[in-house]
RNA sequence: GGGGAUGUGGCACAGCGGCAACUGCGGCGGACUGUAAAUCCGCUCCCUCUGGGUUCCCUGGUUCGAGUCCAGGCAUCCCCA
């Protein structure tokens, strides 16, 4: 293992917080690997690079030597993790569990190192638990304590219902972390309180207090508010390597240097000097969002995936050219009315190119409408069919097509 | 258990009984660009639309007419116990 100077620099890169960091310095000159935990909260099946974040610092971990014990939340899933959310998360059956942890580790697998990974279900543990001991881990916590967090706190002061199994939530995390001994916990720095009341929990049982470890929320693609699937500004693992590539194009430039530190793979050195770049100006956004947007490109989808995805997007976006793989809508389907016309905002409904023919209508009005790359005038909602063969495309914007096959 | 307040389109916030419903945010499209930021313009319930349909927590009622008034319910919050 390295020298725990070292091992420091990677593992303070990015971070949030470190409670206690004195803790963490002897836990590593012990020289010998840590467990460190992770809860994975089996609500959202699609992760996004926000997600990755935490799972990028424990890949790290496990480069350095340590081990990475991957909690499946089955039993706390009953409840829903409350952090961070301004209203009760509805309770998951387990069949929802079980599929979503299983996309979950298919997708963490991408970023973790599997054989230094262990799998295991707080369900086991948490769901034979009786009265007796369910009252003897709260008598440990008070209720001001939990109050105070940040969520509950808004919660209460803004008059939103807390429903009260919501405060056991942190009680049962806590749990998790006597049942697996764990060194390090690791979160998003939303998870804060969850991680301290594992400590707080730990030393009441007379164990080695763990030590928490958060990561900052990833900025969404706006560069304001978090990246959520909710918010729609979100870049998902799974997207295709160009959508991937254009979403990462489109972050504010304030960003690029957060996003090289925490989502790119980028060794610490370089990290710093383009952070250094930014800082005195001198560098040049776009060029390194490129170079941002290939790198997590080749991350998820494979070496060479980037500078192809950077293709594909130059040719739709500096070249305005019609990309290779989109939609096709055979055209079959194309209904005809009365008087020999194609309605064009209902084929437009039809292949998914608009949510209602209104809107399709409205987006013609827009003068957002192009077919084969000549803009639909105002109200031209009548197309002669002879003008629809296979081949042409219809374009609603500048990236949504579909061509007639 | 008692008392009080609130419930409007994705969110926020208006709405003397005549409203498809003010305004802001967000979103989408257009211009300009680096699919960045900033700025400007248009759209933002459904419908082949100078018109029609269905909306303002739910159910009834008053009225030519109700988001707006009345009654009962449901939900949330506050104060007291």
């Amino acid at each position: 293992m390295l020298p725990v100077d070292d091992q420091l620099k990677i593992i303070t890169s990015g971070t949030m917080q470190i409670v206690p960091m004195d803790e963490l310095k002897a836990k590593l000159a012990k020289g010998e690997p840590l467990n460190i935990k992770l809860g994975v909260d089996p609500t959202s099946p699609d992760l996004h690079l926000g997600h990755a974040v935490p799972l990028r610092k424990m890949r790290q971990f496990q480069d350095l030597g340590h081990r990475v014990t991957l909690i499946i939340g089955n039993g706390t899933a009953l409840i829903g993790d409350p952090s961070g959310r301004d209203s009760t998360r509805p309770p998951l059956t387990e069949e929802q569990v079980e599929a979503n942890a299983k996309t979950y580790v298919e997708q963490a697998a991408k970023v973790l190192d599997m054989d230094k990974t262990t799998i295991v279900h707080n369900g086991d543990w948490l769901k034979p638990l009786d009265l007796q001991s369910m009252l003897r881990l709260m008598s440990h916590f008070n209720v001001a304590r939990i109050l105070e967090r940040e969520d509950f706190h808004n919660r209460y002061a803004n008059q939103m219902p807390i429903a009260l199994h919501e405060f056991i939530y942190p009680v049962l995390q806590a749990y998790d972390s006597v049942v697996i001994k764990s060194d390090l916990e690791m979160g998003g720095n939303d998870q804060i309180f969850n991680l301290l009341a594992g400590r707080d929990l730990m030393r009441a049982e007379g164990m080695e207090q763990q030590v928490a470890l958060t990561m900052p929320l990833l900025v969404g693609l706006d560069g304001h508010k978090k990246m959520s699937k909710s918010y729609g500004n979100y870049v998902g693992l799974t997207d295709k390597p160009n959508d991937m590539f254009g979403k990462l194009m489109s972050i504010a430039d304030e960003v690029v240097p957060m996003y090289f530190r925490l989502c790119s793979t980028l060794p610490i050195d370089e990290v710093d000097a383009i952070e250094a770049e930014f800082k005195a100006g001198t560098a040049d956004p776009y060029a390194r969002k490129r170079q941002l947007a290939r790198n997590i490109c080749d991350l998820y989808h494979g070496e060479g995936a980037g500078q192809r995805a950077q293709d594909a997007f130059d040719a739709q976006f500096k070249r305005a050219e019609v990309p290779e793989d989109i939609p096709e809508f055979p055209a079959a389907d194309i209904q005809v009315n009365d008087q020999g016309q194609v309605y064009l905002a209902k084929l437009m409904a039809d292949c998914g190119l608009a949510s209602s023919v209104g809107e399709a209508r409205r987006f013609i009005d827009g003068g957002g409408v192009k077919v084969d790359g000549v803009t639909i005038a105002a109200k031209a909602y009548n197309v002669d069919p002879a003008t629809l063969v296979a081949g042409t495309v219809i374009q609603h914007g500048k990236r949504k097509f579909v061509r007639i096959a």
